[in-house]
DNA sequence: CGGGGCGGTGTCCGTTTTGCACCGCCACGA
DNA sequence: TCGTGGCGGTGCAAAACGGACACCGCCCCG
């Protein structure tokens, strides 16, 4: 939309940190860029940017300006796409950002069955860090998250909550998987693989072997979950996971077992939005879809 | 703001009902204005007018697209004025839809007291209809509302409620004004005089005589409260009105006693803006000033 | 059946915006 | 210490954009 190419342009600015290289990306000279700048600056009433001898940062005015923008600018995908749905063409996009265990099943899934009553619509999934998922949305880059045991702030809304408990993925003849509920204590005194500690799962793991004075002491540390289950084939080694991101395998080669709650506290899947904010159509019905999905889930099982 | 100057343009075409009375409106030609508009609506992917034999009339998309632009330029002399406040200009402008019994005491002196802190504020008062008091604030054409028994829908956000019964007012020398307390009855069988049926205390007022199978029989009926409470000096006439609207005067002549509340029920006065909206700093400021001053004036009574 | 008001278009022209060359400034490194 | 290269900013000419004017077809109404 051409009546925000300025902002477009302040914002290329405050990513690049200076002028010139904006001016590169957006394919305009350096000098029709600066004038732009500064006659935004004169007709708003206060520079948006500090000068510094190697480049321009966003000042607080700035900052204002471009959470302003941002807001502006979904607000009018959200206008277009309330049109193209009263026009009857059920269009539209959905932006997710979501951790790595919605993945595998729950997603796609979800995605599909969407996707089946209205063919019109389309999707983006961002895999986001538990901490990076507040910022995804209050950049307007995603406009829903569902994540485990995110980091969430007061812009961060949340929409419905699942318990999930950590659970363990054991080989089917390991000798733990006998019982049907582990204790912290003996997963620790196997060999085990574990989840790099930016992800909830390890977070959790860690509280619960802080409170037993013990620690983690993983064979094989990874962000990959997908290594994960899959290792536990190979050494009879003990994996973590949480449930919504694991199907029992049809030769029966792996088993789940739950992790005492007592030991390690049953983390959360949050679907959430950015506090405040109206979605497009499709992203406020397909969230309802997931809302009301996770609401039997947590029927399901508790 | 100029990136918005194709939003208004198409506000003033919506509100002329043509594009050639708007491009007067405007200062340019009808077939500039009408190139903008049609510019408008290709970039957009819509059209947003529909096109009648006798001129153009907003379509649905038109809606959305005037909702948007309000939100939007709302939204950047927020962020306009949260910039001054940051630079502590302290400057900023209020604007208030407002019933009549507030004029003569209660926004004079809030608003005296707020300035007396921020004599960089201005302020607008706009008298409203409780009927026409929503769509103000939805129209962005006000920031607050404080209205007595607003006719008040979805979009209404309520702030601060101060109940306020409905009072009779009379010559000191009246004979009913020996008692402490009023009966809606005995105020009917005298001479009376009462606010147009638009009114919040008129609507209270013919609810409670509904109740007793009574009506009332105004010998004036006015839009002014003004007229009112003078008028009973000249006749021995009953006049109604809302404490808030009130002082007794120096001299003794003109006295208040209150309805009784099983007659005629207490009315509410309402301090309100748009549901979701965040409002400019000074707004903001000035409505938690009233609201407190409310809280204070409910303490007092109640 | 013509006149007046409506939205829309072709053409010309002025204003605005852009691109290019260049300035002064500052940090950095030979 | 003195180039040197990158930075933001500016003067000037060319290009692009948007507005004004004249005019079209349409429809309502007298």
């Amino acid at each position: 939309m051409r009546h925000l190419y300025t902002f477009q342009l302040i914002e290329a600015v405050a990513r690049a940190g200076s002028m010139r290289k904006a001016a590169e990306d957006m394919n305009i000279t350096a000098s029709a860029l600066n004038r732009r700048i500064r006659g935004f600056e004169a007709e708003f009433g206060s520079p948006l940017f500090e000068r510094l001898p190697n480049g321009v940062r966003l000042n607080p005015a700035g900052e204002l300006v471009m959470h302003y923008y941002r807001a502006s600018r979904s607000e009018l995908v959200r206008v277009q796409s309330q049109v193209a749905d009263l026009a009857g063409e059920r269009r539209g996009h959905v932006s997710i950002a979501c951790s790595q265990a919605l993945l595998p099943y729950f997603l796609p899934e979800e995605m599909a069955r969407y996707r089946a009553g209205h063919p019109g619509v389309t999707f983006s999934v961002n895999v986001r860090d538990r901490a990076q998922v507040e910022q995804e949305l209050a950049t307007y880059q995603s406009d829903l998250a569902l994540v485990f045991e995110p980091i969430y702030l007061v812009d961060f809304q949340v929409i419905r909550i699942l318990p999930q408990p950590v659970t363990a993925i054991l080989a089917a003849d390991h000798p733990l998987a006998a019982k049907p509920e582990l204790r912290l204590r003996d997963c620790l005194e196997h060999v085990h693989v574990a989840p790099s500690s930016s992800y909830g799962v390890r977070h959790l793991l860690d509280f619960g072997a802080r409170r037993i004075e013990r620690r983690l002491n993983p064979v094989v540390e990874t962000e990959s979950f997908d290594l994960i289950r899959h290792y536990v084939r190979h050494e009879r080694a003990i994996g973590f996971q949480i449930p919504i991101g694991l199907r029992p395998p049809a030769d029966g080669s792996v088993v789940f077992r739950p992790v005492a709650e007592r030991d390690v506290p049953a983390g959360s899947l949050i679907l959430g939005q950015m506090r405040g904010r109206s979605l497009p159509v499709a992203s406020a019905r397909f969230s309802e879809q997931v809302a009301a999905r996770l609401a039997a889930l947590a029927g399901e099982t508790g």
